[in-house]
DNA sequence: CCGCGTTCCTGGGAGC
DNA sequence: TGCTCCCAGGAACGCG
């Protein structure tokens, strides 16, 4: 599941793969993953771009194009943004082909096909997205505990459908949202409007650190995620607690309690985490 | 405004 | 062995 850290690392990889490389053409095999323009402007408008750099906003992948158009992508669960030579076989469920004019391709894959592509124009507003939605990110001067009490403290949400919300903070998911809880000692059924002042300094110091290491690390793979160059993230042994159910809290040794919070799937240490 | 449930989609695993 | 069912989850949307 691409979060900040996997989008991170994408970009990352896929920088030195693409950038100067201009957009020869746009093949467009599924053209419901394209989400703005319509599918065939949408090829038409990238055809001959070249692009400047690749950047990340959230869990959205930015790739920047000379003439000031970005290429927008958001990966969703099982978004794949693949650079690859011609000759190797497009992967199952590859739904756009970028052809490269530096001999490489790069493919858009998407087993589930929740994640989708959109092109904002030079000057253009983004109202498509969901991008403008987002809070800030969380190495943002302003992100802190100050804020997220200002944001979360009078709503009556569990922290943890609070810290999915990409609207207060951009870039976690299930499996972030669970290590950043586990490292500030919270559990992930509180209700926002009891946690202390000392509990939100916890927890806006606990996502830095549990982000910089996955990126450190190349983010997560369980099944699906792979980055630029097609290699798989190395931080799955790094989890404390997601996808951990029953096995030993690495601080306490209880054993790792699995719950339902907002509907999403919950890994906690019932001692380590009030 | 707020919180909750539903929806999209496919593959993998559990259970019968 | 083979079928069906459920579940994984990001984010939009609709409802009360």
């Amino acid at each position: 599941m691409p979060e900040l850290p996997e989008i991170e690392t994408v970009k990352r990889t896929l920088t030195p793969l693409i950038c100067g490389a201009t957009i020869q053409s746009c093949r467009i095999i599924r053209p419901e993953v394209i989400k703005h323009p319509a599918p065939g402007d949408f090829a038409l408008l990238l055809r001959g771009q070249r692009i400047a750099s690749a950047g990340r906003r959230g869990k959205y992948l930015l790739l920047n194009l000379t003439g000031g158009d970005t290429l927008i992508a958001h990966l969703r669960m099982t978004g794949r943004m693949l650079c690859a030579p011609p000759e190797h076989a497009l992967p199952l469920h590859t739904h756009v082909v970028f052809e490269l004019d530096n001999g490489c391709e790069l493919r858009f894959a998407d087993t589930r096909r929740f994640g989708g592509l959109w092109l904002q124009r030079a000057g253009e507003t983004d109202d498509f997205s969901g991008k403008q939605r987002l809070g800030p990110e969380p190495f943002d001067a302003c992100f802190g505990a100050d804020y997220l009490k200002a944001r979360l403290g009078k709503r009556r949400i569990t922290i943890k459908q609070g810290i999915l919300d990409q609207a207060v903070v951009a870039g976690l998911g299930n499996i972030y949202a669970d290590e950043a809880l586990y490292l500030a000692g919270i559990a992930p059924d509180r209700r926002t409007d009891s946690i202390s002042y000392a509990e939100w300094q916890a927890m806006a110091a606990a996502i830095i650190p549990v982000l910089e290491s996955a990126i450190a690390h190349n983010g997560t793979t369980f099944s699906d995620y792979l980055d630029g160059a097609g290699r798989e993230g190395q931080n799955l042994p790094y989890l404390q607690v997601y996808r951990r159910t029953g096995q030993p809290c690495r601080h306490c040794g209880t054993a790792i309690a699995r719950i339902k919070v907002g509907g999403r799937s919950s890994h906690y240490c019932p001692v380590c985490q009030k």
